[in-house]
DNA sequence: TAGGCCATCTGGTCCT
DNA sequence: AGGACCAGATGGCCTA
């Protein structure tokens, strides 16, 4: 069930999209203007970067470890007339002091590195469940959240609409706010085919429709401007995921079409400009398309449990089309896929979705 | 070389 | 006191 997807998959994506509560930015970062304690902080120089200057200048006063005078590296004397601090006193650093604390910081790096693992393989399984996966071009860190966000808003659409959207409007949401080589993946992986896009232009120049689609295709009514435009290079950053500019993709015309309510309040889309559908959709990926892509011309939402429906084989998925998986349903136990994959074979939700979407 | 992305270190803050 | 979380800083890698 959707339901169930929901259940696995939104709370991490709204722990690590920060969208549950944005109650962060109330989190008092009020400095305490007591920060004696700094001092006791040794910069650990072996495994620690060159690192901020501002650390190796709270540590000036700590040099002399086994200096008596306690008080004076507070700069005390340069205060005037304030009023001396309060609190604990700064405490001698002695060799062992300076053990201790170096010891103390080497292990807080060790578990911030394995926190940061741990978010990097949550963002992975995250990578898996997107409609879009490739082993060897994964998405940046970003992109994937951005994704997951419309993938999940997507979802909710056909859900609280109970009917199946029209896959322009599906994919328009998978890519809304995503960039340029990002859409091209997302479309690569979904085998949109570009031709639909960018040669079945109706003669007044304007719309666009889909031949032999099964989905109900809106008309565009506003001509997309990347297209004609001279940064639109066709082939140029096909299935470029990293290292890409997000500028260019910012300055696009979202392309009307049916879609969702992007403006309804629990529609959390604006952190980035629209970008326009038609135009991320380069050449090279409609000259790129295989065969295979050809034969599966429709799109491939259309994987799903009816014969013949299934995906091509040479991407030897191990999962059958029903979506049974073996061991856990858990998304941690998904194995590693060798290349892009959808992933609508691989859970009941799937299979629900893919109900919306076969004829 | 600039820009994007990432890993890591680090100190501050909050919580238990 | 110690751990979790966060954000800033820094440097490396890669690509256009």
């Amino acid at each position: 069930m959707l339901t169930r997807l929901f259940s696995e998959v939104l709370p991490d994506v709204q722990k690590l999209a920060g969208w549950a509560d944005d109650s962060e930015s109330e989190d008092s970062k009020t400095k305490d203007d007591d920060q004696d304690h700094l001092g006791d902080e040794d910069l650990d120089d072996g495994d620690a970067a060159e690192g901020s200057s501002r650390a190796q200048s709270e540590m000036a006063g700590d040099d002399d470890d086994d200096d008596d005078a306690e008080d004076e590296d507070c700069g005390d004397e340069t205060e005037g007339d304030k009023p001396k601090k309060r609190g604990p006193k700064k405490r001698k650093m002695t060799p062992a002091r300076m053990e201790r604390s170096k010891v103390r910081r080497q292990k807080a790096n060790a578990r911030e590195r394995t926190r940061m693992h741990d978010l990097n393989s949550a963002l992975d399984n995250l990578r898996k469940v997107v409609p879009c996966y490739s082993k060897t071009q994964k998405l940046s860190k970003i992109e994937t959240l951005r994704l997951a966000k419309n993938y999940i808003w997507a979802l909710g659409e056909i859900l609280r609409n109970g009917k199946r959207p029209d896959v322009v409007s599906y994919v328009q949401t998978l890519c809304k706010g995503l960039s340029q080589p990002t859409t091209n993946l997302v479309a690569g992986c979904l085998q949109l085919n570009t031709r639909n896009f960018l040669t079945e232009q109706c003669p007044d120049g304007s719309r666009f429709h889909v031949p032999n689609s099964p989905f109900s295709v809106h008309p565009y009514s506003y001509p997309c401007p990347r297209l004609s435009s001279p940064q639109y290079q066709p082939g140029s950053s096909a299935h470029n995921v990293r290292n890409h500019s997000y500028g260019s993709g910012y300055d696009a015309v979202y392309q009307g079409g049916a879609s969702p309510d992007y403006n309804s309040p629990d529609y959390e889309g604006h952190h980035s400009p629209p970008v326009c559908v038609n135009g991320n959709f380069s050449v090279r990926q409609q000259e790129s398309v295989s065969p295979d892509t050809d034969r599966n011309y429709h799109y491939a939402m259309h994987y799903s449990g009816l014969p013949g429906s299934r995906p091509p084989a040479a991407h030897g998925l191990p999962f059958g089309p029903s979506g049974a998986r073996s061991g856990g349903a858990h998304s941690e136990n998904i194995p590693p896929f060798h290349d892009v994959h959808l992933h609508h074979d691989r859970a009941p939700a799937y299979e629900e979705l893919n109900a919306f979407f076969h004829n």
